[in-house]
Order: C-alpha cells, then sequence, then structure tokens
DNA sequence: CGCCACGGGGTTTTT
DNA sequence: CCCCGTGGCG
C-alpha cells in the first residue's frame, strides 16, 4: 500500500469514527462530561488519521471485554500506560506469549488497518515469520503510527522510485540497444588483456565496459566466467541496472558488484579453507568504536589516553587500523615498521618523527588487541573481507586454481579508485592479467584516505607488463566550452596520465594531447537565451554571491530547466550547510537535509524527549517555545527557579505549578479543536489571551499522556500523531523547506525505532529515551552520525535544486551546475593534520621520516584536491558558473589557486573587480540595554568561573546564570575523578597552611593523603563505573605528585578570594595556589595552577593568567611574579612569561564579557567540538536561526 | 624581516 | 582541544 493508497483508506471511514470513553482517567481522552453519551467522536474526514488511530483503540477495548485477551512482546509494555486505564486492570494480567484467541489480532493487524504485503514493509520481515507477530496485539498501534509516519511525512514513495531509474548518460544514444562509437568499440572488442581503458569525464567509460560484456557474450563467453567489480555499491548497482537491461538473460550468471561483496562471497564459499567459523558476521564499524570503547583501560593508551574524554581519538586509531588494512599490512608487521621507525627516529633525535613513531607504536598495540577481538568472536570488519581473501588465495593454491578458473574475465569499473589490497586481490584472480579489462580515469581519483591512488592506475603496466592501455578521448556530455574547460584543467594537473608510453618522461611527453578531450555534442545545442555556457563572477561577499545564483537558478527555471537539473556543488558540508540556508532564504527550492541533528524541528523533538526524562528539565526553554504552548521565558524561568527551590523532578515539576486555567478545561479544547480543525492550522482566540499559563497547562497535558512510554520512538510518534499539533504547520507547508523539515522528522522516527535498542546496550542507561539521547551526542562527538546523511530515496522525485560535495557528485551530471565558495582556503580545503601518522614505509608513496615527507603530502593533498576541483567542473552539461566572494564571514579572501590555474579560460580574470555586489543596508535598529540605566556606583561583580564560562560560550552562560540550569550533564566519571583529586587538594592546601605538612613529614604525609583520597572517593567517586581502575591508579598518582609540591612550599600560603577591579565589573578569583616567598630584600609571590592533565604542546593561553598579573599588580606591587601551570598526569610544570601586550589582551577579553553581559547579548557560540559535550546540546538554537 | 600571538575553524566517506 | 595562517609589532 502506498502512502496515497493509505490516506485513502483513512479518508474512506464515513462518518464519525466512535469511541467509547473508558471508565479510568477522566483525561485520557479529554473530559467526559461534556460528551453525554459515553463516547467522543472523532471525524474520520477532517482528522483521518486520529480516526485511525482511535479505530484501532476502539477495536482493542471491544475485543478485550468480549473476552479477549492481551500480550505483548517487549516493544510494547502497557503495565505503566494509559492502556492500563483503558483495557482495564484485571486484564492485564494474562501478558504471556501465545495466548489463545491471537489469530485474531493478526487478522485485525493484517486485514483491517494494513494488508498483509505492507506489513512486511512496515515491520520486521523475521517477526512476522516467527509467528511474533500474532502474540502481539498491541502492535496493530504501532503499524497505525508507523504507517502515519510514512503517510503523513515523507513524499510520494512510487513517483520517487520511478524517478531514481538511472538515465543513460548521453542523450544522443538510444536507450535500449548499446551503440558504441569507434574507439568505445574498440577498447569493448579488443582481444588484448590485459587492456586498460583511460577515460576522461562523460566519455562513456560504464557503457565501454557494459559493451565489453556483450562482446564477450557474443563470443560465446558463457556468464559465469564474468565478474564486474567496482568499488562503491552506488556504481556497482548502476552497472548491473545495465547489464539487465543489455543482457537481461545472461544478467543474473554474471557476477556484478563490489570488491567487498566479492570478497565476502568467496570467504563463504571458502570458509574452511579461510579459516573462519561457519557463520563470521560482518562488523558494523559503529560496533566496531564501541568494542575498543570497552577495552579502553586495559589498551594502556599513552598518547592517545585523554583523561576528560577518554574516548576521543578511537575514531582515528579506528582509521588509522583500516588504512593499514587497505595496505594489507597485519598488526605484526605494522608493529614491527612502528618499532623501526622508532630506533631510527631516536638514534638520529628526531623528536618530531619520534612522536609519531611512539604514536604509531601505539596503534600497533590497539591494532593488534582489536584483530584478536575479531578473531575470537569470529568477526569480519571491511577491511577483513579483502585482506582475508587475498590470504586466503595466497595461501591456498587449490582455492586460487578452483577461482582463476570459474572467472576468467574479470572487468573493473572505477579501476582509479582500487586501493592496494583491492590490486593485490586483482592480481590474485586474474594471475598473470590474462582476461583483466578495466576502466579508469585517474584525474578522478577522490578516495585517497582510503588508500586508492592514482598510482594504481600509473602502475598498471608495472603491475601487468603485458598490458596495453588504450583512450577514451569524446566527450558526450558536456558543451564545448564546458569540454575545453575541462581539458586545459587537465593539462594542469600533477597526475600523471597513463599512455603507452613505458617511462614518465613519455608520459609527460603524450599528456598534451590525451587530456583534450573532444567536445561531441555542438555549441548550438545550448540551451536559448544560455550566453555562455561558462561564466564566472565575483561577488562582494557571501550573501551576494548566493543571492545572485538564486537568481539564476530561478531564470533558468523560468527558462524551462526544472529545478532538478540544477545543482549547486561546494568542497564540503559546512559550506554546502550554509548555502543551502541562503537559498532558501531566496525561495529557490534546495535538497538539502544536511546534518538531520542540527535541524531545528529535530532538536525540537528531542528536547521534548529530554523534558520527559532528564528529571532536570534542562530543554524547558525550547519546548516553551513550541507555538502551540508559547510559554514566555519569565514563566520558564519561575518555573525553573520553583523546580530547583523545591527540588521537584520534570516532568512533574511542571504540574506543582498549577495553572490558572483547569486542565480538564484545556482538554476540553483539545478535543474540540481535533473535531473542528481541519489541519490545526487555524488558530483559537483564546490562545492569544492567557498565553503563557494555558501553554504551559497544555504542555503538561500533553506529556502526561506521552511521557509514561518508555520508548523514545513510541513517545515521539505518539506526541506527533496523537496528542499535539506540533506537525499541524509542517504539515500545512507545501514549499519545498516545509517537504524536508517533514523527512527530517520522518528520519528522526526512524533513526529513533532502528537504533533505540543498540542506544541501551551502547549507553548502558536502562532508560530507553536517554539513552538514545546520550547515543546522539556520542555518535555526533565521534564524528559517526553521518549515515543519516544522505537524502532518502523517497524524496529522490523532488524537483528541488541539488547540494552536493564534490565526492557525493561524482558519476553525476546535471544540465547547470553552480561552484560557488571557490576563494583561497576554501577550495582547496586546507590540509588536516594526521592524528594517527601511518608507520614509515607503509604507504609506499610517502618516504616518511625525510626532510621532503612533509612536502610531499603537502603536494599529494593538493593533487587529490585538483582531482576534486576537476570533477566538480566536468558535472555540467549545459552551464557551469563558478563564482567566489571577497569576503567570507569577515575576512577577505583570494582567488583560489585552482581558478587561476584556469583563468586564461574564464572570462574574466580571477581576482578581477566584483561583479555581484550587495547593497549596503545601513539596519540602524536601536540597542536598548537595560544595563545602561544601572547607577555607576554599584559596580557588579563577576567570578572568574562566569566571566570564563561566558567566553566559552555566551548562551550557555544565560543558561546557566539567567535560567538556573545546571551546566553539568550527567555526572560523568570524569568529572567525578576530578572532584575527588580536586578536593583532596584543598584539604592538602589546609593542612599546609595548620603547619601540619612540611618537607620532613612527607612519607607519613603521603599517607594521610591517601586515606582522605580514599574518604572522598567512596563518596564522590566513580564508583562501579567501567573506567573506575583507570581514573583511581590516576588519583592516586596526581596526589602523591600534589603532595611533594605542597611539602616544598617556603613562604607563606594563600587560601582566598581575591577581586580585581575591571572598567565594568569587579572579577573574583580564587587561585589553586599562592605562596609569597619573602626573602632579605625582595619578595616572590608564586601563583600555580594546577591540571590534571598533560601539557599542551603549545604554552598555555587561558585568560586566567592575565588575572595573575592583575591580582599581583594590585595586592603585591612590590614582588615578583613567577606563575606556573603543574600538570599532574606527568608532574611537569611550565612557567608562564606573559608580556604587558598579551596580558593587556586577556584582560580585555573579560572587559569584553562583562560588557556583553550587561547589555543582554548572548548568542551562541557554534563548535563541533563542543556543542555535542554540551550540557544545553538540545535547548540550544546554535545557528539555526 | 622574523617572531609571536591571536583568532578562526574543525574535510572528504565507502565497505 | 589543537593546529595553522595571518597580521601586527619589534
Amino acid at each position: 500500500m502506498t502512502a496515497e493508497q493509505f490516506l485513502a483508506y483513512a479518508e474512506s471511514l464515513t462518518g464519525l469514527v466512535r469511541v467509547p470513553l473508558p471508565s479510568g482517567d477522566p483525561l485520557l481522552y479529554g473530559a467526559r462530561a461534556t460528551l453525554d453519551d459515553g463516547f467522543i467522536y472523532y471525524d474520520a474526514e477532517t482528522t483521518p488519521w486520529l480516526a485511525l488511530y482511535y479505530q484501532a483503540h476502539e477495536f482493542a477495548h471491544h475485543w478485550l471485554h468480549n473476552g479477549g485477551s492481551l500480550c505483548s512482546g517487549e516493544d510494547v509494555d502497557f503495565t505503566d500506560s494509559e492502556d492500563k486505564a483503558l483495557y482495564g486492570e484485571g486484564r492485564i494480567e494474562a501478558y504471556g506469549p501465545h495466548q489463545r484467541r491471537e489469530t485474531e489480532a493478526n487478522v485485525f493487524a493484517r486485514e483491517f488497518l494494513l494488508p498483509g504485503d505492507e506489513l512486511r514493509r512496515f515491520y520486521l520481515e523475521e517477526d512476522l515469520n516467527a509467528g511474533r507477530i500474532a502474540s502481539r496485539f498491541g502492535l496493530a498501534l504501532d503499524f497505525v503510527l508507523h504507517s502515519l509516519a510514512y503517510a503523513l511525512l515523507a513524499p510520494d514513495v512510487e513517483d520517487a522510485f520511478n524517478a531514481s531509474k538511472i538515465e543513460d548518460e548521453s542523450e544522443t544514444q538510444g536507450a535500449n540497444s548499446l551503440t558504441l562509437d569507434e574507439s568505445q568499440r574498440a577498447a569493448a572488442h579488443s582481444a588484448h588483456t590485459p587492456l586498460l581503458v583511460a577515460a576522461g569525464p562523460g566519455t562513456g567509460k560504464t557503457r565501454t565496459l557494459v559493451g565489453r560484456i556483450l562482446h564477450l557474450l557474443d563470443r560465446g563467453v558463457t556468464p559465469d566466467k564474468l565478474v564486474a567489480l567496482t568499488f562503491s555499491n552506488k556504481a556497482g548497482e548502476e552497472m548491473r541496472e545495465r547489464v539487465e537491461r543489455f543482457a537481461p538473460d545472461a544478467a543474473p550468471k554474471i557476477w556484478v558488484g563490489t570488491f567487498h561483496a566479492f570478497g565476502l562471497e568467496l570467504l563463504r564459499r571458502y570458509w574452511q579453507q579461510a579459516g573462519l567459523p561457519p557463520r563470521a558476521r560482518v562488523l558494523d564499524p559503529v560496533d566496531a568504536l564501541f568494542i575498543l570503547e570497552r577495552s579502553l583501560p586495559q589498551l594502556g593508551l599513552d598518547h592517545y589516553q585523554n583523561l576528560y574524554e577518554p574516548t576521543t581519538h578511537l575514531g582515528p586509531i579506528l582509521a588509522a587500523i583500516s588504512r593499514a588494512k587497505d595496505e594489507l599490512v597485519s598488526p605484526d608487521k605494522y608493529a614491527e615498521l612502528a618499532e623501526a621507525m622508532l630506533t631510527s627516529a631516536r638514534s638520529e633525535g628526531d623528536a618530531g618523527v619520534t612522536r609519531r613513531a611512539e604514536r604509531a607504536a601505539e596503534v600497533a598495540r590497539v591494532y593488534r588487541f582489536y584483530q584478536s577481538h575479531l578473531e575470537r568472536e569470529g568477526l569480519l570488519d571491511f577491511g577483513d573481507l579483502i585482506f582475508r581473501t587475498v590470504r586466503l588465495l595466497r595461501e591456498r593454491e587449490d582455492v586460487q586454481a578452483e577461482v582463476q578458473a570459474q572467472y576468467r574475465h574479470v572487468l573493473v569499473d572505477e579501476y582509479q579508485d582500487v586501493n592496494r589490497a583491492c590490486g593485490v586481490l586483482l592480481g590474485l584472480l586474474a594471475d598473470r592479467g590474462e582476461g583483466l579489462w578495466v576502466v579508469g580515469d585517474a584525474r578522478q581519483a577522490l578516495y585517497r584516505w582510503r588508500g586508492a591512488a592514482p598510482a594504481q592506475v600509473r602502475h598498471f603496466l608495472n603491475d601487468f607488463p603485458h598490458g596495453r592501455t588504450q583512450a577514451l578521448t569524446v566527450n558526450y556530455r558536456s558543451l564545448p566550452p564546458i569540454v575545453s574547460l575541462v581539458s586545459a584543467m587537465a593539462s594542469q594537473m600533477r597526475v600523471l596520465p597513463t599512455t603507452d608510453g613505458q617511462t614518465e618522461a613519455d608520459a609527460k611527453a603524450e599528456r598534451a594531447d590525451f587530456c583534450s578531450w573532444h567536445a561531441h555534442r555542438h555549441e548550438s545545442d545550448a540551451t536559448q537565451g544560455e550566453v555562455s555556457a561558462v561564466s564566472f563572477e565575483i561577488a562582494t561577499d557571501a550573501a551576494a554571491e548566493a543571492r545572485e545564483v538564486a537568481r539564476l537558478i530561478k531564470s533558468r527555471k523560468e527558462g524551462g530547466i526544472p529545478f532538478c537539473s540544477q545543482a549547486v556543488i561546494c568542497r564540503k558540508h559546512s559550506q554546502l550547510a550554509k548555502f543551502a540556508r541562503m537559498l532558501e532564504a531566496e525561495g529557490v527550492p534546495a535538497l538539502y537535509l544536511g546534518d538531520i541533528f542540527e535541524r531545528s524541528e529535530v532538536r525540537d523533538l528531542l528536547a521534548l524527549l529530554a523534558l520527559a526524562c532528564d528529571g532536570i528539565g534542562r530543554t524547558l526553554p525550547r519546548v516553551a517555545r513550541f507555538p502551540e504552548y508559547n510559554i514566555p521565558l519569565r514563566e520558564v524561568r519561575a518555573v525553573l527557579q520553583d523546580a530547583k527551590k523545591t527540588g521537584r523532578k520534570f516532568p512533574g515539576a511542571l504540574t506543582s505549578f498549577r495553572p490558572t486555567k483547569d486542565v480538564g478545561v484545556i482538554a476540553r479544547d483539545e478535543i474540540r479543536r481535533a473535531m473542528t480543525e481541519a489541519d490545526g492550522t487555524e488558530s483559537l482566540a483564546s490562545e492569544e489571551d492567557g498565553a503563557g499559563k494555558e501553554g504551559l497547562a497544555r504542555l503538561i497535558y500533553h506529556l502526561a499522556h506521552v511521557a509514561h512510554l518508555q520508548s523514545a520512538w513510541k513517545m515521539l510518534a505518539n506526541y506527533l500523531f496523537v496528542r499535539s499539533r506540533y506537525l499541524a504547520p509542517l504539515l500545512a507547508d507545501n514549499s519545498s523547506a516545509g517537504t524536508q523539515r517533514r523527512l527530517a522528522v520522518c528520519q528522526l522516527l526512524q533513526f529513533l525505532h532502528n537504533e533505540g535498542a543498540r542506544a541501551v546496550e551502547a549507553t548502558n542507561d536502562p532508560d530507553a529515551r536517554r539513552a538514545i539521547l546520550r547515543y546522539v551526542r556520542r555518535l555526533k562527538s565521534l564524528s559517526e552520525d553521518k549515515s543519516l546523511r544522505p537524502i532518502p530515496t523517497s524524496a529522490e522525485g523532488l524537483d528541488a535544486v541539488r547540494l552536493t560535495t564534490v565526492h557525493g557528485a561524482k558519476g553525476l551530471e546535471w544540465s547547470c551546475v553552480y561552484l560557488p565558495y571557490l576563494g583561497r582556503g576554501h577550495f582547496p580545503a586546507k590540509r588536516q593534520h594526521e592524528l594517527c601518522p601511518p608507520p614509515a614505509g607503509m604507504v609506499e608513496t610517502f618516504p616518511d621520516g625525510e626532510e621532503g615527507a612533509d612536502e610531499a603530502q603537502k603536494d599529494s593533498h593538493l593533487e587529490e584536491e585538483e582531482c576534486l576541483f576537476f570533477v566538480a567542473l566536468s558535472r555540467a552539461r549545459d552551464s557551469l558558473c563558478l563564482s567566489r566572494a571577497e569576503r567570507y564571514g569577515g575576512n577577505n579572501s583570494k582567488a583560489s589557486e585552482l581558478l587561476e590555474k584556469i583563468e586564461e579560460h574564464l572570462p574574466r580574470a580571477a581576482n578581477g573587480p566584483a561583479t555581484w555586489s550587495t547593497e549596503v543596508e545601513q539596519d540602524v535598529t536601536a540597542v536598548i540595554s537595560e544595563s545602561a540605566q544601572q547607577a555607576a556606583d554599584t559596580k557588579p561583580l563577576f567570578t572568574e568561573r562566569q566571566l570564563g564560562a561566558y567566553l566559552k560560550c555566551p548562551r550557555k552562560y544565560f543558561y546557566e546564570q539567567r535560567l538556573y540550569l545546571s551546566g553539568r550533564g550527567q555526572e560523568t566519571a570524569y568529572l567525578r575523578f576530578h572532584s575527588c583529586v580536586y578536593e583532596t587538594l584543598a584539604w592538602l592546601a589546609g593542612e599546609r597552611m595548620a603547619g601540619r605538612l612540611a618537607e620532613d613529614s612527607v612519607a607519613v604525609f603521603q599517607e594521610d593523603a591517601q586515606a582522605q583520597l580514599a574518604r572522598l572517593w567512596r563518596v564522590k567517586g566513580p564508583v562501579g563505573h567501567v573506567y573506575e581502575a583507570f581514573y583511581r591508579g590516576q588519583s592516586a598518582l596526581m596526589v602523591v605528585r600534589a603532595v611533594r609540591h605542597y611539602a616544598r612550599a617556603r613562604g607563606r600560603l594563600f587560601q582566598q578570594t581575591w577581586l580585581i577591579e575591571r572598567p565594568g565589573a569587579f572579577v573574583s578569583l580564587t587561585p589553586d595556589y599562592v605562596e609569597l616567598i619573602e626573602e632579605a630584600n625582595s619578595a616572590t609571590l608564586l601563583f600555580r595552577q594546577t591540571r590534571t592533565g598533560r601539557p599542551p604542546a603549545k604554552t598555555p593561553d587561558e585568560d586566567i593568567y592575565a588575572l595573575f598579573y592583575a591580582i599581583a599588580a594590585e595586592h603585591f606591587p612590590q614582588a615578583r611574579l613567577r606563575v606556573e601551570v603543574l600538570y599532574l598526569s606527568t608532574d611537569e610544570t611550565i612557567e608562564l612569561n606573559l608580556s604587558r601586550r598579551t596580558i593587556n589582551t586577556r584582560l580585555k577579553h573579560y572587559d569584553d564579557a562583562i560588557a556583553g553581559i550587561l547589555s543582554g547579548e548572548f548568542p551562541p557560540e557554534v563548535s563541533d567540538h563542543q556543542c555535542p559535550r554540551c550540557a544545553h546540546f538540545f535547548t540550544c538554537p546554535k545557528a539555526e536561526d
């Protein structure tokens, strides 16, 4: 059943759906008093989904009261729910598997709500097959909610499915028969193998490959001797589709797919020979992270150890491990390479290389642990699919011979994406290359971070000395000006093409003709009204750039080019996100969901979830802003303050704050609304009046009916489809922005539904809702939330401009392509430093440790960026619009060096004057600040902590200081550990000041200090935490060190709060350690900040140190000053010497913070790094507005 | 001309 | 948190 059919069914219910009122909670469906006959009515025509939902309830009600019984699996828990009231206490005891009359429930679910096939689509097939569904009557309600989600939120699935069919890449060639031009035919029919077909963009690579398959079949090769491999699923599916179209009979017998899938197939077939257990499973990468996380304390990391967040580096470490597998480097080999690197680096005394080598050695330890874990558990990760297959073929000649005998013809698409491991696999498969036929374009090698290198293409002739290459030189995609631009870029690139020449010198000599493709299309094909196929514009700023691009898009749409044939391509997602927002603002429909957890509707719903389960109402400020509640901030403040005072937990704390209007009356309004409004867009007049109180009452009413639902999915589905009107504006919004908001909600519901169980397992939090919230933060901070990025296939049919990264654009084409952000530092992107550098010698191309290594890496990075630019340029069929701005985000921006490369082929100079400009609007809004009226003599007082918090993120300060919300997230193990250490230090200072600790009594005193630590630990430490032992050990060590430092004190110690006067306010500060050492004719004042971490690579530059200078200047003008930072992790001390200038700029930071607070400015400080770890992550609007 | 310090920004993504 | 580029100052 499609979404439409579903709605049609719902709408076909005639008249009113009558739902009997249960005898329990009077609020369950509203106020019974208003409805005399004991029934509520829902109008099926105006609120079909609600009617349908209640119809299911009604059925359940009747069923139970006629002797039916209720059974439930873990998905449906009625014990603590409103359903208990509905179904009656007595019936619940019938819980259990396989109760009588279960088939009736099944019949109901299958026949009445959704036809059987749809059950399969909407629910887990395995549940159905196991007959489990039959025993879960309650799932009927879930089906309804699921169906609602699809029907209301996702665009028409059928259309999208049809639209997603891949078109043949050239309009000029027929769709049902495969015609090849002369050189394509030469390549496809070549008798010579191995053959490398070196091609450019739009030259018909894949169709030539399909031509090869047809040719082989014509020559009588049986289909099961053919295997066609590629790197990505996307390319694999495309290949399969074409093979099916052109060779429908043979297609099922030809092996078409990815290298990894092929590896898996061989491993399954020969599992015994490969030494695998019979049912080896493929490991999900996210689970790989969790495996390491669980075992972290026993890994003994040093360089990658981070007290504050022990898991920070696991992602990069895992990436380094999979890189190793891409290079066929085993844990032993990795360790060996790292060891060798370490030895030579130490003997040469090179500190930088030593550090890298030590890091590599540490990764080697993790790799070894990880691999043995996989083997023990019978798990294969993606890298193993290739690695183990290679090992199988290498070690078992019988298997290799059998495989070679079967697959006589090996074809490879996207050969430039083949990495070392896949390359070796190919060699083993095709022995001396006989039967090997590959096609690729070295200039489109984008996947270097996975080990795919253009060198692979270049080395083809080394790997297969009998090989030959052949070029495809006709571009079928683009108009001639675009083809020349692309060719010009190609001739400038440092990637060397492959030719028949055996040396690089030959290759260079032949480069010129190779990279100048011949355009098959003619200038006259150009769209009417199009001035030139290639344009280049310079805008004054990013806003002007977006506005003008938007204008072009709209004018082309009017000229007959639909939005979906136009694409904006950027280098990275952060640029796309900004651009999408600006395009939407200009009224251009753009298809880009971005990061769904950054979207305001998704955060709204997560905030609601948090409100129901976090207990402290942290996200109330956000939920209060939902249109149907619209609770003013002062009321939110009052509620929060009250909750803090009385210690009541949310959501219960809401109700202690009695709204003036009776909840029952609100409830009645709710019913009436549901009955009278078509889609809920009209607002009731009463809403305007008592706004705050009524909004609060409505929120209480809604929460009362969903907050008990333990699963996040269920709670939100109920909230959205049954209780609240949150969706009303989204459903009424027909713009593409509305569609995307609905899609985002749909994606969120699916995520919650699919990941709920895993979240509980991964976070170890028994509350499923809290678990999923923690899980979201964790995914984000591990950067593992990308799987939610691709636009769901159901949206592919929408007529909206495509926004995509260059990587995402690979293999695709559009009529018009826009390439904005061509500024230096934006494209090419800045090179990232390597967190986990591979050991020297692992990757052949970079001779590590040498002087030139860094240069080589820089070069390779630029080479990759060139490839990206080349791919981006070559996506356009009819027009290509390049642009840059003179300013991006307040910084001047010069033209990208890539633009300079092709400057001669552009209509104007890369650094010429702006052609798109913003008319400067003077926005003279009067800024009214409350503080202006403040009397000058009552200077406010701020603590350093407060100002420090403001400097980190003003919005965070606002939540914590103005809304009384605690800044602490859940008490993490680190925080508990930290407070134990710090309290022990404070105690130490006291002991020292009381004279009980002196240098000669240190030994005895150490024991006292440890006892003190142990006492604190029992009460406040992370007792029972998985990493407790680790933190306990660290804390003991730190206390030992701290005692030594305190014992060394000679002078007078101060444990007190100091005041520093600044122009706008007083600042108070309590330093960890202040010692005044007075000597004969001089005095030294020592400030020592004690930190638990390790010293940073650069000198510490926190603002707080400037305040030490200010204290000294004010209170000890005569004394010499010494500022130290003690790091207890390593027992190192760093002395700071700040210049006058530095001190002043830092103090100015505090002054700015004071001014900001006093004038009421609390903008959020957006940071990918900090935000997921911030307590207000789900509340904060961040960059949404 | 060279050094230091401030401040901005934080990839790309597949199996 | 941590790197790198830029810009200001000596």
